[in-house]
DNA sequence: TAGAATCCTTATCGGGATGATAGGATAATA
DNA sequence: TATTATCCTATCATCCCGATAAGGATTCTA
């Protein structure tokens, strides 16, 4: 029951690039510098993410990437979703073709479906901008939203 | 962030266990059969269990397992717990060994120790008795505590 | 126009966890 | 003492995770 260090870091670079955001297109070379983290392996996890409408990006010199929209339009839920394939605790929320033989009368369903609802609600209600806001201090309290 | 099959069979067990509550001590044969689920499996993942004060045995013909305690006071996090270790959504939230470096300045600690909170809370809430009364339409409503 | 910077793409790989199978030792009952 | 269980340990195939590596394509700048 681990989040994946792809989603970990994808939010991570996603943040590194929020923070950046008036220096322009901001190269991998960068962030994976600031971060820690390899530049092969976050050129990777980008990819996943840049196939959706989330960045945009130019080659060559000078080149990089930024975000598309602004902070407060990316959901920790949107990001995760994207990386993690999907944020369903057990494989039969899937979808149909993961649905188990047992779902008419499964006993477990329903918690498990509760238990989903829970962590997308959670993850859906928070954005990068909040994050930010947090992090330095502006009028966000002690906690996120639960 | 996946519910391993530990997890989802142990429970599943231990509502079977209830659910023949009556009948004195179970056999595992008896459970395998009814979950559709391998015994020898099975005797891995109730060894994880037993090791708790959860549940009784007896060997030996007539022998079995039953619960030790009432279906009201094992709750979902309960049982997780014991079979995925812990219920920490990122490594770092289980303990300071797992912590990584960064925890002084990571700008996404939190939003993880929100996910984990929101994730134990809601499991905690859930006993193996609210699963039977919702399943058998007792007085529950379409939905556990979120 | 050369070359430096950068994104882009694919191939590969070690290691560990997962999910399971198998079989024998031990204990209780009839 | 035969049977029925739990108990215990070894083994295994498969898959995914996390990462490394290398080279091609594209664009900017000097």
């Amino acid at each position: 029951m681990k989040i994946s260090t792809k989603g970990r870091y994808a939010l991570r670079m996603l943040l590194d690039l929020a923070e950046h955001e008036d220096e322009g297109y901001v190269s991998l070379k960068d962030v994976a510098e600031r971060q820690g983290i390899s530049k092969n392996y976050l050129e990777q996890i980008i990819t996943l993410l840049k196939n959706t409408d989330m960045l945009k990006t130019t080659r060559g010199s000078q080149g990089g990437y930024k975000l598309a929209k602004l902070p407060e339009q990316y959901t920790v839920g949107d990001i995760l979703r994207i990386t993690e394939g999907n944020l369903a605790p057990v494989a039969c929320l899937v979808d149909d073709v993961n649905m188990c033989q047992r779902n008419l009368f499964c006993m477990t369903l329903d918690v498990w479906r509760g238990l989903g609802k829970v962590i997308e609600n959670y993850l859906d209600g928070i954005t990068l901008q909040d994050i930010l806001d947090k992090y330095h201090n502006r009028d966000v309290g002690d906690q996120y939203y639960i």
